[in-house]
DNA sequence: GATGAATGAGCCTTCATTCAT
DNA sequence: AATGAATGAAGGCTCATTCAT
């Protein structure tokens, strides 16, 4: 039992430093030039190994892609069961969207040069998990929409997916940016998701609840 | 005289169907899973022309991005100088790139997966027709603030990415769905450029100017 | 005693899985294209007991000829000393050989590939397997050219390898042909032997033998 | 047109320096462990070559079946055009089957290696050949039956492989026999050959027939 | 005895680029 | 200008074998 859970921990661990590595190769040249050897050298195994652990190179890119969506799924969940209102809730969301993408910078930028990559190949494993995070935020804009708090001639598909678009692409922006900094990395983080809240806000709230 | 125009014709007649071939190609599953074959195969020429004609991939890949751009910049330059007020402007401009991107996937497909993309290798000019497609809307979103029709408390620099952001994958992401179609494709392609205008009036404008 | 005897027992049984495993293997595909993995997969048996009974993968193959020949080895030796002619020993031998394989086609199959493979590597015990069995049927077509019934002109050694080139291959060939069955299986087994021994009987036979 | 031709000469000149070099390293050790490093560095050319004349390394060891194959199906068909009586044409056949592959004993090891290996992937074209090969002999056996010749009791499609596999086996076993040669090769061969239509002529010669 | 994670050499294949004609 | 054969550096992946536990 022990001896079982310990060789499951090391193989786990081993997998887990071949994501790490993955990601950063990755982030550093995208998918396409990202190769198996260099995310090898990296994780500090050998060639085998990846193999041994994930079917291909697609599929250990595939996990990073699911595992870091899934995450945000729960974590949005979690949002919507709590949140007191749908403006609470959206507002929660966006924050925490942006807050994960600008901690994980190698994660946003592969997400979004995969999200909208021409002819991309991912299973629909894949594809159900953008689906899912599209309509948690979705729920949100049409419970915002009952509750009076959300412009009512909003087409919340549209909404959820120019949400997504335009957090991922900000936040990206934005750290790339580098050199001209004013305040804090932390003050930098806070004002700009700042903005991006305000942007959303603004965007979607109907206009009793801005006056509100 | 008449066979230089020849020439200079019939160079620019291949030129035009290797670019068009490798856009037709790229679009299918992106620029690192295209390959020269296949842009020569469709563009009806043999291999040595194409390197006859770019110095590499990446020049000709870079040509269409460049050419791309720029019609939307040299667009947008016009729009500025005739529109009569920030609003007009900001709202030509972003009716225009919808427009252009919605009845040209390919290159939209091109453009969003290039832009984001970690590590993308293209050169200073690249970069610098980027700079210059933002600047563009930027200075829109400032007139405005001086005409008081934009919230001033708006950061110009973050907002004309996030406009970029959000049309882009807005747009792919209506592109892409296919089959529940209501109407006529134009009929869809009015109402979403609405919707787009729509969300950037709400997103940017003042308080005073929506009332208005 | 008692465990020394399980032990043994225990390990017979692994060594047999893991060669009716192999066998199974690589009658689908042959010996290059059958792995170890699949191999341990079917025989339901982890990877590093194949390597506690067998040195390596060849050494699994080559046990699996070398048993299969030698168990005809045995059979041929007892038909050589029990058989009152050589018509009659080599008539037993040739329906022996031809059931076996018949029966076994996966060891029939391998044993074919193997036996003309170029630069097939299989050790001396194992080609010496061979030469021992040709031995016998060579043993009896000379014995029967001293008892008149085997023609005198021809060459033993050549006749042997003919034997068992022809048994092998027409074998295989019937084993292939799946359909058009006449007969149960059994009735065109039969058959099939009796017109492998007829062929041989006439291939062989001296005229005043034939005409008796 | 002469640059057309010369050009071709030149790839057919390539295309034929890698088949040669591909049948040499696979009658060395087998299709399998036959490389294409090696089959291009045999050739005399890169590897890139290999893979713009043929998609596959499959693809280069069957194209040597099928032209081998092709060559004696052509001429097994003059063959059977041209011969005066059954008895003949298969005398012809046998012999000229063995020549062959006397001659060409790469090409010999490699189509016994094959045409009985388990799970063997090559295409329908390379199966159709086969069965055509099979489908000449056959005729002729049956014509002999018409003619009195060939026992009528016979089962041609049997026979047609017994013949392929017995011609095929003894030969190469007799190639491989190396050291205690008596004669010239010439001579060898001569007697070889004779030994094998003998067998043929005995195996499937009515009494009738044979007494003549 | 047994397990299964790890190793690493080597394989087939792809593809941007060059160059003789 | 144009062709297409040729190049060669990688890249993804396989698999027999080893070894710590």
């Amino acid at each position: 039992m022990t001896q079982r859970k310990t060789r499951t921990t090391k193989a786990d661990a081993t997998r887990r430093q071949l994501l790490d590595a993955a990601l950063a190769v990755i982030a550093e040249r995208g998918y396409a030039e990202a190769t198996v050897d260099r995310i090898v050298e990296v994780a500090g195994v050998s060639k085998g190994v990846a193999y041994y652990h994930f079917p291909s190179k697609a599929a250990i890119a595939e996990s990073i892609l699911v595992d870091g969506i899934g995450d945000l799924i729960v974590s949005f969940e979690r949002v919507a069961a709590e949140a007191v209102s749908a403006t609470a809730a959206l507002t929660a969301m966006i924050e925490l969207f942006a807050a994960v993408i600008f901690e994980n910078a190698a994660f946003g930028r592969f997400f979004v040069a995969e999200l909208w990559r021409p002819g991309r190949a991912w299973s629909a494993v894949m594809r159900g998990y953008e689906q899912r995070l599209l309509a948690l935020l979705q729920a949100q804009l049409v419970r915002g929409q009952r509750e009076g708090t959300v412009r009512p001639e909003l087409d919340a598909a549209f909404e959820s997916v120019a949400l997504v678009g335009m957090v991922l692409t900000t936040t990206l922006y934005y750290i790339g940016e580098e050199g001209e900094a004013h305040g804090t990395l932390d003050e930098r983080r806070q004002l700009f998701i700042a903005r991006i809240v305000d942007f959303v806000h603004h965007a979607n709230a109907s206009a009793g609840m801005r006056a509100g």
